[in-house]
DNA sequence: TTGACAAGAATGAACATTCATTCTACTTTA
DNA sequence: TAAAGTAGAATGAATGTTCATTCTTGTCAA
C-alpha cells in the first residue's frame, strides 16, 4: 500500500487491491467514467467488500487523496531532514518527483490532477495541504536566506514548482516523449539561474556553484 | 456569443443562452457534476431546444471547447499582428491572460482546466491546439533571437507558462486573493529575469530596459 | 387585408439506461 | 459458535435522450 517507498507483500489484502485498482483505473480514465464495478472487477474482489472497506466510491477517493497527499508529505519531510539549504530543499524535492513520474506515475498523477474538488468536495484544495504548504516556506525560507532573489511568495513558488509541474503533466500526457530525469539539471540552470539573455550569463557564477 | 470581445445582443439566441449557461456550470462545477437539466434550467430553454442546437451533453462541450480554444487563437493572432519582438508578444500575452482572468474567468477557466480529455474524449490535448503550438513558436523565436537564453523549448515554455498557468488556476480558484494584474511587472521581472541570488541582479541591465 | 398553409424551431413528458448502493446469504476465522 | 469478512443479485434514483406535439414565422392566394 505504501506505493513511493517500500514492497508490496502477497498476498495483497483486499483493501490494498481495491485501492490501487481504483488509482490505475482514476488516473486513466477520470473519476467520474470508471464506475464502482469496473473497480470491483479489476481489483478482483466483490462489491461489499468494497462497501465494508471504504462505504463507497467516494470513500474510495478520499482514502486514496489522504494516502497520497500522506507519501508526498513524507517526501518533503525526509527532504527537510536529509539537507539543510531551502535551496538544496528544492532542488532534491524536484529531483524527486521527476524520478517518481517514470517510477510511479499514478500517484503523481492523481497529485497533481488539480480538480480534486470536482470529486472530493469536502476536501482542502490540495496546495492548501500540509506537503504543499512546506514546500511555500521552504521557498520563503530560501528567499530569507538569500537563496533565490526576494519577491513575492505565490510568484516564487508558481514559477519554479508552476514549471516543474507542468513539466510532469506533459511528460504524463505523454506530450513529452523523454524520461524527465534527463532535463533535471537543464531545469535547475533554468529555472533558478533565470531564463535570461546569454549576455550576462557568466556572471552567473553562484547558481553553477549550488548546482 | 464571442465572449472576450465585442457586445452580447439582446434578447441572446438560444444557442448562446444554452453555451452561457452550460459554460458556467460547467467551470462551477465540474462537467460531470453537471445535470443536462440543470443547464435547460439555467439558459432557461427546453431540453428539447438543446438536442435541437448541440446533439447531447458533449456536443455543447465540444462546441465550448471549439469556441474557447478560438478565443484564445484569436488573442494570440492579434499580439503577433501588434508586436514584433516575440519576448514583448510572450509579455503581452501574459498580460492580457492576466486581465482576462479577473474579466472573463468563465472561458479562461474552461480553457486552462487541463483535464480535457475526461469528457471530451475525441478532442486533441489542449497544449496541441492550435494557439498553444503558436505560442510555442513564439518562445522558440525568443530563443533564436536571442531574446531568451537557448535552452530546450519544453522547458522554457514550461518555465513561463507553467508558472503563468499556475497564478491563473491559484486565482481562480481564490486562494490568490488580489487581481493579476497586480502581479504582473513582477512577475515578468521574475521569470524573464529569473530567480537568481540578488548578488548579480545589478548586471541583468537588458532585463529591465525590455520591460 | 385576411386566412390558409407550410417549414422548422421549441417544447417537455415519457423513456431507457446507467450506476451507486443495499441487503441477505454464504464463507472464513478465531 | 460467534463475529467478521465476502459475495453478488436486486434495487431505485439519477440522468441522458427521444419524439409526438405545439408554437412561431413567413409565404401566398383570395
Amino acid at each position: 500500500m505504501p506505493y513511493l517507498k517500500r514492497q508490496p507483500e502477497s498476498p495483497e489484502p483486499i483493501d490494498c487491491r481495491i485501492l490501487t485498482a481504483a488509482l490505475d483505473l482514476f488516473v486513466a480514465n477520470g473519476y467520474h467514467n470508471v464506475s464502482v464495478h469496473e473497480i470491483q472487477k479489476t481489483a478482483d474482489v466483490s462489491i461489499g467488500s468494497i462497501y465494508n472497506h471504504f462505504g463507497g466510491k467516494d470513500g474510495i477517493a478520499k482514502a486514496l487523496y489522504d494516502h497520497v497527499i500522506n507519501e508526498i508529505d513524507e517526501l518533503v519531510i525526509d527532504v527537510s531532514r536529509d539537507f539543510d539549504s531551502p535551496l538544496v530543499q528544492i532542488k532534491e524535492i524536484i529531483k524527486q518527483l521527476f524520478s517518481y513520474t517514470e517510477t510511479h506515475s499514478t500517484i503523481i498523477a492523481f497529485a497533481f490532477h488539480a480538480k480534486h474538488p470536482e470529486f472530493l468536495h469536502e476536501e482542502d484544495l490540495i496546495c492548501k495541504t500540509e506537503p504543499f504548504l512546506k514546500i511555500t516556506d521552504i521557498v520563503e525560507s530560501a528567499m530569507e536566506q538569500g537563496e533565490l532573489t526576494r519577491t513575492n511568495t505565490w510568484i516564487a513558488t508558481s514559477l519554479i514548482f508552476g514549471g516543474v509541474i507542468r513539466m510532469i503533466q506533459l511528460r504524463l500526457d505523454k506530450v513529452i516523449e523523454e524520461p524527465l530525469p534527463e532535463y533535471y539539471s537543464m531545469l535547475i540552470e533554468s529555472a533558478l539561474g533565470g531564463l535570461k539573455n546569454h549576455l550576462d550569463v557568466e556572471s552567473n557564477t553562484l547558481v553553477a556553484a549550488v548546482n
